[in-house]
DNA sequence: CGCGGCTTTGATGTTCATCAAGTAAAGTGG
DNA sequence: CCACTTTACTTGATGAACATCAAAGCCGCG
């Protein structure tokens, strides 16, 4: 991690948007004051679980996962996301310690804020209090969603699922570049990675899809549909 | 439903723990004029999945599951709990629709306030919607990790899970009547009901547990807690 | 250039779902 | 309260889905 190089002026910044409707400017300039900024290369990993918790942490900018390690080389993927802006542990005002790690999947930017301060505005103003309130419910709300129409599906039928995600709620795009490994979509998915890696190889035989190492490009996006809504 | 047939004074209330310590008499006799109070029997359906949000909803006394249906035979359980003392769908305070359904396993008793009123007074009292943002994200929390906990099992060690869920967090008890059927079990783990059946018949066989129509005593608890966790 | 990690593919076996058929239990109407 | 119907439970047999293992190719990096 290292250091924003530019001065943070706050101003672009999406965290303001749910923050300066409920908070005076006082509020707002001792937030300000407080926060750290820091980038977080592709991989680096930005708290880990069983971290002591001190901060409020928000994503500016970037592509994280939220992951639990079970065993040395057993991970499950948890969230993979742009959107749950606050990358907090659930439970990050009661916990003492992160329940969940988090690793940048892409160059990210995060804002950090000491957890004591945030507290303190929540009990201070119950409107801004709503307003997290509300956001954090919407990331739960997402998540647990996932779980369950991931669940729900057959091996085939994740894979889609998963490599729509990317299209309608990452990149906005029919094809990017996988942001990450075959293995991370298999601990997404709860899979085994050698059955990630032949149903992405079936796909591509039927046309459904073009690989070339971490690009994907979906060529058919109705049938990709189709199979993860049947699966 | 049947509304409760004994005055509610609100005393006994569990609620009252998160509330009283912050709201004021005046708030908290609001809330008591305002509130509903219902009782359910075993088997009824408290809320529906799409059904307009309407009250805060608590449960005072007894165990529902949440779920979601995705067809006409198909269920998930997200949740089977007495302590998830909010039974309100994820996002209440902005969703206009419950995005899960909810029905009693036992008979139950459920306290509703009207959402208005409680939005109101989180935006009033920042203590208060503190308070409940920790209450919410500790059930949020809870609901993901078991997710993940049943997730990287397999069949056997998802069945003794679940029964080791029962004995442990809901009825304190090495013997206890099931208050779900064997399909429920399966909706809950995301197995077949078939093998849920088999697994029970294994661990019976095995002297791990005693079965008998829907009364489960576990035998050997060291035994059934190894196949969890190797599972 | 060579090493290690990620990816790919095939072969094999295990795990699990599905189907079917039968039994027990629980609700329903006379 | 009993006959009837329906729903839940149980077990076995079968096949499909998936994990695992192994070997080989690829790629980036020192």
């Amino acid at each position: 991690m290292e250091k924003a190089d530019k001065s943070c002026l706050c101003e672009n910044c999406e965290f303001r948007e749910v923050v300066i409707k409920y908070l005076d400017d006082e509020s707002i300039k001792k937030l300000c004051a407080n926060k750290k900024e820091g980038l977080y290369r592709k991989g680096e990993i930005i708290y880990y679980q069983d971290d002591k918790i001190s901060d409020f942490k928000y994503l500016k900018r970037g592509l994280v996962k939220l992951y639990r390690r079970n065993g040395l080389n057993d991970e499950q993927i948890i969230a993979i996301t742009r959107n749950f802006d606050f990358i907090n542990s659930m439970s990050v005002f009661k916990e003492e310690k992160y329940r969940f790690s988090v690793a940048a999947l892409e160059d990210s930017e995060i804002c950090s804020i000491n957890i004591e301060i945030i507290k303190k505005l929540l009990t201070e103003n119950g409107n801004f209090a709503t307003g997290i309130l509300i956001r954090m419910s919407n990331i739960y709300e997402k998540i647990i969603t996932q779980c369950l129409e991931i669940r729900k599906r057959n091996l085939a039928g994740r894979v889609a699922y998963v490599l729509l995600y990317f299209v309608s709620e990452v990149y906005n795009s029919n094809i990017y570049d996988l942001p990450v490994s075959r293995k991370e979509i298999a601990d997404y998915i709860g899979m085994s990675t050698a059955n990630v890696i032949r149903t992405l190889s079936d796909f591509k035989k039927e046309g459904i899809i073009n690989t070339e190492g971490k690009t994907i490009e979906i060529l058919d996006i109705k049938k990709l549909e189709l199979i993860s809504d049947k699966g």
